[in-house]
DNA sequence: ATGAAAGCGCTAACAG
DNA sequence: CTGTTAGCGCTTTCAT
């Protein structure tokens, strides 16, 4: 073991007996060199185990290929597969990506961006914890030219690069689907109110209400705000539902903000008696793995997590190569509605 | 805007009329200095916005506080909460982390890390895809004294820190709690064949037959090898399970290697008229946050998943900053049956 | 085709 | 209490 201690170019030059420009050269092939000396070079640096140093190379290029993710949880089924969505381009891109999450907390959240960008990171994705709480950190960010796309919640107002599933019409989709199984008195179960208010929420809401309206149903029902926040969103609902149906609570049609709501919205229905879906239909939203299999399989809306990495990926690498060049882009993906049978629908082949 | 660009220590030491190695000890608070200087570099800095180029100070100090952290996945319910634990550690102590999947490709997985060594990690913390291809590779990093901690799954022989779950205690209690509900003819219920060589696995498989053997039952089944593999894990089991079936296979109990694989296992159960856990006792592996909500609920085994992030990290941590002087160490944290009732056990309060 | 030299922004040894 | 100087390992301009 020769390469005790890790070679540099100079090591290399000084063994080959050239300089190190030209030891750059060759591990660039870049300029005009002499075969020979190239492949002595070469050698060489196989010999000796080089490897470049990148936060050397990074300190002169002043570009660190990396970027930074910052979301508010990984656990979660949406943002694991974000997630790997960036890993993807980023890896076929040369980039490495320093991920960190702020649990929620927009102070947090601040303090892991700054250290990002301490660490000169060349970009970064976010998926922000609160619509308001940080925007004047976020203006700031844009003001100052970090290229930045936020994805799955939005800053209102912000010029800043976003991509998301297009929340609102995945509401839409769930509650006139709901609407046409005949059901009519449907009821919205959120999430806690620090959730609540994350603009992915607040559009699959918006859209439930669209729907309702296009029915001339003018009344809308939230589930959830006012009860304790602490729980796991699954248990959250349970209590949401149970509470309402024991004040006497009608309903024959539930729109769960994502599947974890979903099950516990279900769960609390058939404690009390209720049959899913034949005296309430249930659909959810994120389409995880497991609601396939759920008795009853739950319908829910899908989302393409994965492709929202690629594209907040992709576009993050484009910001930072071209800089203000591309204009700013705020793209919408679709949703999907996957009918099963929680919502009353059979058979369609969908499993 | 007067920060246009960002100002480094020379600015603000011109901006104050001091030199370079005075502006940086005002900053870190080293040394003597006079507590007015100090206070107009500090404010200096304040007014220009100033913050510390990271990579130039790694590249002096020759240490990134960053380290690596490679798996074969980060969809799944496992790597997600081992993320969330070494992000927690790495968070406290000022580390940052970058994460990068194999695929559980192994050459990839090699591509990455030498990635991260070029980016100069302080350490790595590695899932590895394989026990066996990477053998060399592994082996060199350790002879080179990389900081690296194996998680969940270990090249056998190798001296290096590694911290997962007792596997073999896990499928020893999922099986014997098997065989104390009665039931004799159990199968292990495995995934892919790629997957299939982790030591995870192989682990969970060996406790598995050591519990058959000591009620005397030398005849160990085993579901899936053989069956074509590029299906997700839930759809494979439910195949191997079916075919199995169809060949006049029995059994009233069965011992799946992952909780998606247990999902498999009863839906084919159950699509071949068997009841679960009348006829056929079902345990799974991880405790996935559904599984509870599954009917019927699956009783599973439970592993620390954040925890194992967080000893990892922390472990690295300390070789990072004590190197050799803390002895080789191979965690084996303890998993925890979790009896609903797939398995035929009712009403001992768990949910 | 090759080399000398400067410098990215910081830290740290050594002087004064 | 403060300053000078020398790098960390690489890229890049300008000479030769």
């Amino acid at each position: 073991m020769m390469k005790r201690v890790r070679a540099d170019m100079d090591t290399i030059a000084r063994e080959v007996g050239v300089s190190k420009t030209t030891v750059y050269r060759a591990l660039h092939n870049k300029g005009r060199i002499h075969p020979d000396t190239r492949e002595r070079i070469l050698q060489a640096a196989r010999d000796l185990g080089y490897r470049p140093n990148l936060v050397a190379r990074s300190l002169r290029v002043q570009k660190t290929s990396t970027v930074g993710l910052v979301t508010v949880g990984l656990t979660g089924w949406f943002y694991s597969h974000v997630l790997e969505g960036v890993d993807g381009i980023a890896q076929t891109n040369h980039y490495g990506v320093l991920v960190a999450c702020s649990n929620g907390f927009p102070d947090r959240e601040r303090e892991i961006i700054q250290m990002l960008l301490d660490k000169r990171v060349d970009g970064l994705i976010v998926a922000p914890s609160d619509p308001e709480e940080n925007r004047e950190f976020y203006e700031e960010l844009v003001e100052m030219q970090v290229p930045l796309v936020l994805i799955d919640r939005y800053i209102p107002g912000l010029p800043v690069d976003f991509v998301a599933t297009n929340n609102e019409l995945g509401g839409y989709l769930a509650t006139r689907h709901l609407l046409q199984m005949g059901r009519r008195r449907l009821v919205f179960v959120s999430n806690g109110s620090r959730e609540r208010r994350a603009t992915s929420v607040v559009g699959r809401f918006s859209g439930y209400e669209r729907a309702l309206r296009e029915c001339d149903i003018c009344q809308t029902v939230e589930l959830g705000p006012g009860l304790p926040d602490i729980l796991p969103e699954e248990e959250y609902a349970y209590n949401a539902v149970t509470h309402y149906l024991s004040q006497g609570g009608q309903l024959d049609g539930a729109f769960a903000v994502n599947d974890d709501v979903a099950y516990g919205v279900i769960r609390a229905l058939q404690a009390h008696g209720l049959r899913v879906p034949e005296d309430v239909a249930v659909v959810g939203f994120d389409d995880q793995d497991t609601s396939r299999f759920f008795l009853p399989p739950l319908t829910t809306v899908a989302q393409p997590m994965r492709e929202i990495g690629e594209k907040a990926a992709s576009l993050l690498l484009e910001r930072i190569t071209r800089g203000k060049s591309v204009s700013l882009q705020q793209i919408l993906l679709a949703p999907r509605l996957v009918v099963r049978q929680s919502c009353g629908a059979y058979g369609n082949g969908e499993r």
